[in-house]
DNA sequence: CATGAATGAGGGTTCATTCAT
DNA sequence: CATGAATGAACCCTCATTCAT
């Protein structure tokens, strides 16, 4: 059967996917070879170029499993908003995103860097996902808080920018973050 | 003299830092080699490494330059939050940092990501900027606000989280950003 | 039957000789790549290398076809010659051949580069046929215009090296051939 | 001085220039890797890409200096041509270009190869120095020979493709060229 | 002080070829 | 018959770094 063939075929896809990430959370972009990949998956660099065209086709996988699951986040975030109280779900929003961050930041953090340093297609498809990140989340706004058209503007916006903000922070590992009392804070005066 | 042979000393490494800086930039720091720079300076490569020991050296040198650059707007801001209404500096505020990211921006998530990609020199020296500003911020919140200490402390994560958060989605271009709104939202609900 | 699978086989070899034989005269036997050919034909790599065992194998059949080509258009000029009145079959064949150089005319030359490239059995072939051909063209002269043999020999080294340098001149798009010019000043010239 | 600094540099050039004449001649040019020329210059890949910024510039190089060897040739004949009775220097013209075959011709023929190969600059250039050629033989033969316009025409596009054809033959070693024979016809027939 | 020249390790990529299924 | 998957050698090229002059 063809199944059989394609199984294999997208396990191994998958298997480059994931040590690809792997590797690349931990050294960045730059500094992570085709070879460094290639081995850690136990393949040949020409296997690796018979599944992947090229670097920035990797890339480009990478970025779209990162913003699955960063998409997954956001949605699930937005779905405790409708049901429960405000208070909860912003905690669990937060650190949600924060307590994941090791990997997933870092990989988050490499591919916007990529993204602005002339890798425009990739720009491109971050900007999408952020763009409809912030209409899901204000327009939850909107309808949960009953807030004006302005406020849910400003609040989405801000939301978005404190998650990358803390995500910068937490990977440079400056201090550490106060989660509760920043999401009570948030919960109080904003809710 | 000793002395216009370190004048002319400085200024060569001024020029040097100047274009590297551009130049980074621009095109980010692992795309950005040491020819090309010299090559913008109007240098040999040898009389580049005269200047600097090695292309780390040169980061650094950039990472210092930039990091005094932010703290000065820092403490700027913090000066008018003393001085006025906490309204406009907050616009202000806001305003200023995000105006000018198109350059200073991109060097800030430049350096950034070569911290937390195991330059971990490089890391230490930022990660001490961001606690002085932290603790700076917090303390001026406390004094001009007379807010509790927990507010305090969430306040100044929060406030340079939005910054850093700010910055990444303005190099990702996703949307106009409303300053005004999301300004006069903050001075509402937090000041 | 053995016929039909037989011909089903000459049949994808003919799909597969025309298919290469055409990208080949675009690119350049170096520039086209096993890859290109077996894409072009709509099967795989691994068919491909049933029925051909290697790249030289399908050059080879490539030549065999175009040096039978090349032949016929020999033969059918040397039949015109004993025919008719020379003027009009020398500028016949001048104008023949050159017309459809540009496919033609490319594989001609990229086989003579290979040929004189260490491939040995390629230039052997050709080889052969350039004798042949030349043989041919001598025999004919010294029949039909009753020339010494010392001059029927120059006039057909003389033949086919015009042939070939105009086909030089063509494909390097010199200078518009003045292709009538050339054949009359022959034929007052040389018969 | 900088002289010597600059004859250095300009030998070192030379050199690679002259190892991958040679072993272009020898194997072709997709057949001679940069990794062939530095080893038969004794310097590393490094030191080649410092001379030269890429193979198509060595190529570029090699053709400059081709054209200029043949050109030289083309003049010495032409000068030939003026001074002297034809007869002597045809034969010494044609017998000139073909014995130094060996080398010159298969670069001749390579050169020619890549040209027509999608290397439009090479192209260009080879172009060019054709019509100049041709444009100096018709002159010349305008002026010795005092024939038509037309007649000193097809007379110069032919000595040219006699060259390119007689190379070809030579290289393909398809029989012994009887040099005298085709010259002392050429003298007889056409001037 | 300043430089041009040299280097070597490594980068991404291509491709003819093999082979189990 | 036909294929997709795998390979490894080679290719062109980049670059931080060194060093004699």
């Amino acid at each position: 059967m063809k199944k059989n063939s394609n199984n294999t075929n997208n396990n191994m896809k998958q298997n480059i996917l994931i040590c690809a990430t792997k590797l690349i959370a931990k050294n960045g972009i730059k500094n992570t070879s085709l070879a460094d990949i290639a081995k850690d998956v136990n393949i040949s660099k020409g296997t690796l170029y018979y599944h992947y065209s090229s670097k920035d086709d990797i890339i480009c996988d990478i970025a779209d499993s990162h913003l699955h699951i960063v998409n997954k986040a956001v949605l699930n975030c937005v779905q405790n908003m409708k049901t429960e109280n405000p208070h909860d779900d912003t905690v669990k929003f937060i650190m949600q995103k924060i307590s994941t961050i090791e990997s997933t930041g870092r990989v988050h953090m490499y591919l916007i860097c990529e993204a602005i340093t002339g890798n425009d297609t990739l720009r491109e498809r971050i900007k999408v996902k952020y763009i409809d990140w912030r209409q899901t989340l204000k327009t939850e706004i909107l309808n949960s808080l009953e807030d004006s058209v302005e406020n849910s503007d400003a609040l989405s916006f801000l939301l978005i920018s404190i998650i990358d903000g803390l995500v910068v922070q937490s990977l440079l590992k400056t201090e550490k973050i106060p989660f509760e009392n920043i999401s009570s804070f948030l919960v109080k005066n904003w809710f």
